[in-house]
DNA sequence: ACTTCCCGCCAGTCC
DNA sequence: GGACTGGCGGGAAGT
């Protein structure tokens, strides 16, 4: 229970848990406890309809829920937790708690076992998840066999299309698949073989998957920041129809909530784009102000207590000598996406083989994991640059039609991306 | 005006 | 058939 609310106190209007948004807001005091917000209001009408007080969205952003949620199961003696439970607690409405969980699941932080009943592994899973994605999309990347259920083989021929309602989706379907092996089956019983189109298509959109396939791309790609509509032209491909994109943003900005508030990722802003961005930061832990594991400090932050961000856009760091300078970044990012377009198209124009580091299953870069608050910044840069080496010693052989697919998509956004950001240092 | 993202409808799944 | 899940996008708060 991190004492302290978060010092954003936008209104000291009301006091404490008033409102299901107050209760979002303040840290769960006590887990055993809970003081469930009066009626539980959460949700829908009751929380906003009678409170005089200005309503505000800050109360109750994802990332905000998050902490909390975070904040009320991590400890030793939590190891079930019910929906329900966590709703209520928390004074939101289940739906939110879904968003949420899925999105933890995604980074190893719980687990489904049942309906409406997680497991808690805390932080402790997320080095583990991470490594495992890691592989993964490497292991995609390399060709070799990803154990894909055979039906994936079909979709995977599926048309590449995506707009709208269609089915197939071949470049995210090749991904879920993929992905939901992992964070499904752990949980789920691995049943449904047959029935899983349906599924299939919803599951390919889901948070989860999302969350990982953006989590992937801090992976894979050496590049510092991705801004959320490069997330999702990534992650979509293009030729998507415009509310594709929206709505595909919308649900990076869920993620990005979230994910910040696990500290995995960070808010920045390219001060000279101004155009938000999010940096890698990989090192989940829980946020807090006052008690011991605070690693990679603010730096130039005077901020008592940085909110994830929503809370706080004026989160503009000003690290410039450090290591987001822009204009270095620029020049990093165009260089990483050029070479991983290059290599990515040779491989995909004739599936040569060659050389290639087999990522996870060799040391260089695999064992960041685990390190303290100042080593963590150095460890990061050097796994960046083991990245680097990475991406330019790559070579993937796609045996798989998704994953020629999938990564088509890549190195077309990245292309056109990279066309874009030349021209533009150009003029 | 544009960005961010909460909210809750409602369709799909599960039991 | 009711409960659980969660995609989705309208639209309002925030910048």
């Amino acid at each position: 229970m991190d004492a302290a609310a978060p010092a954003p106190a936008p209104g000291p209007s009301f006091s404490g848990a008033e409102s299901s948004a107050a209760a979002a807001q303040q840290p769960p005091v006590d887990p055993q406890e809970h003081v469930p917000v009066q009626g539980a209001g959460s949700g829908s009408g009751v929380a906003r309809g009678c409170h005089h007080h200005a309503y505000s969205r800050k109360q109750k952003s994802l990332g905000l829920l998050c902490s909390n949620f975070v904040a009320l199961y991590d400890r030793e003696d939590v190891e079930v937790i019910g929906l329900d439970d966590a709703a209520k607690r928390l004074g939101v409405e289940r739906r939110r708690i879904y968003d949420i969980v899925n999105v933890l699941e995604s980074v190893g932080i719980l687990v489904r076992r049942a309906k409406n009943r997680y497991t808690w592994l805390g932080f402790g899973g997320v080095p583990a998840a991470l490594k495992e994605l890691k592989e993964r999309a490497l292991r995609e990347m390399s060709g070799s066999p990803v154990l894909l259920p055979m039906e994936d083989s079909s979709t995977a021929n599926l048309s590449d299309d995506e707009d709208d309602e269609k089915l197939g989706d071949a470049d995210e379907d090749a991904e879920s698949e993929k992905l939901s092996q992992s964070v499904d089956n752990t949980s789920d019983k691995p049943d449904a073989p047959s029935c899983r189109l349906r599924s299939d298509h919803r599951k390919e959109k889901s948070l989860g998957l999302l969350t990982q396939n953006f989590v992937k791309l801090f992976l894979t790609m050496e590049v510092e920041t991705i801004s959320l509509d490069e997330g999702a032209k990534l992650l979509l491909g293009e030729g998507h129809a415009e509310s594709n994109m929206r709505t595909k943003v919308r649900r990076l900005y869920d993620i990005a909530n979230v994910l910040s508030s696990l500290n995995l990722i960070e808010k920045t802003q390219q001060t000279d784009t101004r155009k938000p961005a999010f940096r890698w930061l990989g090192q989940a832990k829980r946020k807090q102000e006052n008690n011991v594991m605070v690693a990679l400090p603010p730096s130039s932050k005077a901020m008592p207590n940085k909110r994830a961000f929503g809370t706080d856009l004026t989160n503009i760091d000003n690290k410039r000598g450090k290591l987001d300078s822009t204009a270095e970044n620029k020049v990093k990012l165009m260089q990483g996406a050029g070479n991983i377009v290059k290599t990515f198209e040779r491989q995909l124009g004739q599936g040569k083989r060659s050389d290639f580091v087999y990522g996870p299953f060799h040391p260089a870069s695999a064992k960041k994991q685990e390190t303290d608050d100042q080593t963590v910044k150095q460890q990061e840069r050097k796994t960046i640059q083991d990245w680097e080496n990475l991406a330019v010693s790559f070579r993937p052989q796609y045996q798989n039609q998704a994953l020629n697919d999938l990564f088509g998509h890549y190195v077309e956004a990245w292309k056109s991306w990279y066309l874009d950001l030349t021209r533009e240092t150009r003029s």
